[in-house]
DNA sequence: CAAACAATCAATTAATCTCTTGAATCAAGG
DNA sequence: CCTTGATTCAAGAGATTAATTGATTGTTTG
């Protein structure tokens, strides 16, 4: 199993990480617990797999020190065992996203001209927030908001948006985020309320990325 | 192919991109690419892989964008396509350190008790050390010894122990060391040498620890 | 134009993953 | 202690990937 060459050796345990890595259900596994930590059912309905095929995947995660799982009681909460994950999965984002024509193609054709949404960085929100610019909508489902969210945000789920329009300020910018830089909800909302007339931008990522930079969030008090 | 889901799709290119990552020999290559630009042929020798499959190793990287080739004359020189290539390798590699070692205990845990993996901290070892109780054993490659050891260390690289087991004692206590807690080369040999009825036992951390401690070193003379 | 190189292609075998299925644990509640 | 619910384990069919071998495509040089 271990070769003679140390350095061979080294590239073999990268190799390995990178390929837990190497699987489209494994990384929404981690894209999931990134916002928050679960148990295997949980996580098995919210991507679609079966609960063993979950849990394998699970395993395989832990196996390469990804996640971590302890008991409480009959479930297995997993939860991302290193918050540098986050940074890893960013650059992997950012260098399929520079160097797949084929991803652009897809993100162009379902985002539509994605320029004219151009995101505002973590960097410009917090100068805003600090001026009492903006205000900030969380486009993810209520359970992921009341585990953490951004400090001040409301939230505001795609499902609610048309019939919440009357709460948002016409005269103010408007910054929506969710899960990430692939996360499709916080894109439908800026459409959506742009084409109302709102002066609405994406945040550039999301809720992970932000607590993983150590920026301060905030949780609801409901258990 | 790329189904209904564009989050799905996404994560399906992103798990495109980790798997091309996923092979110690292409992760070599790339390492070697980060360097400088290079032919097939330069890669090949440098990697210790045949032509051909140096070649079909670097035409997946291409394929994934991760590298570029130009012709010149007869060669075909490769590079790599994006600086942001060395930011992902290095969030891979800080990820698989932090974890590594915490992956070898678990795998050790499997054939004997953590007990009895116990290591020994710098300071019980210099004390073994002044009543010549211990065989100290450095598991780390020729170069790095040579560079700087523990003094009385003996030079047993991994590769080596099985057929130079004659050169230690089986009555005396064995100690290891290595490049510090999340080096592997230390547990394995420990758990080898245990296999084989010596009493060994790890130094807690590595040789960096030991002389940023202060304490005394001693270097190879050959060039 | 033929010979010599450098690299790629094509095809085969061996090895590794993936998902599914059904049984086995393990904890909590009656 | 038996049942239920939640998860893991074990085994097998099907698909993917890796390394090897030998032939093939371009490029330069005599």
């Amino acid at each position: 199993m271990s070769s003679q060459n140390p350095k061979r050796a080294m590239f073999e345990h990268l190799a390995a990480v990178a390929r837990a890595l190497g699987s489209a259900h494994r990384l929404e596994l981690l894209e999931l617990l990134a916002q928050t930590e679960r148990s295997v059912e949980e996580l098995a309905s919210l991507s679609g797999l079966t609960i063993a095929n979950a849990s394998q995947h699970l395993q395989q995660l832990r196996r390469f020190g990804l996640v971590e799982a302890h008991r409480e009681g009959k479930r297995v909460i997993y939860r991302l065992a290193d918050p540098e994950l986050v940074v890893l999965l960013g650059a992997l984002s950012r260098v399929t996203q520079r160097n797949v024509g084929a991803v652009e193609k897809v993100l162009n054709s379902y985002f539509r001209e994605r320029d004219n949404l151009e995101p505002v960085s973590r960097k410009e929100l917090l100068r805003r927030m600090r001026n009492g610019l903006v205000t900030l909508i969380d486009t993810r489902p209520n359970e992921e908001f009341a585990a953490g969210h951004l400090p001040g945000a409301i939230n505001l789920p795609l499902g609610e948006l048309k019939r919440r329009l009357r709460e948002l300020p016409r005269d103010q910018q408007i910054v929506a985020y969710c899960r990430g830089p692939y996360c499709v909800l916080s894109y439908e909302a800026v459409a959506e309320l742009r084409k109302r007339g709102f002066k609405a931008a994406r945040l550039e990522d999301g809720y992970p990325e932000w607590r993983a930079a150590g920026l301060p969030v905030e949780q609801s008090a409901n258990p």
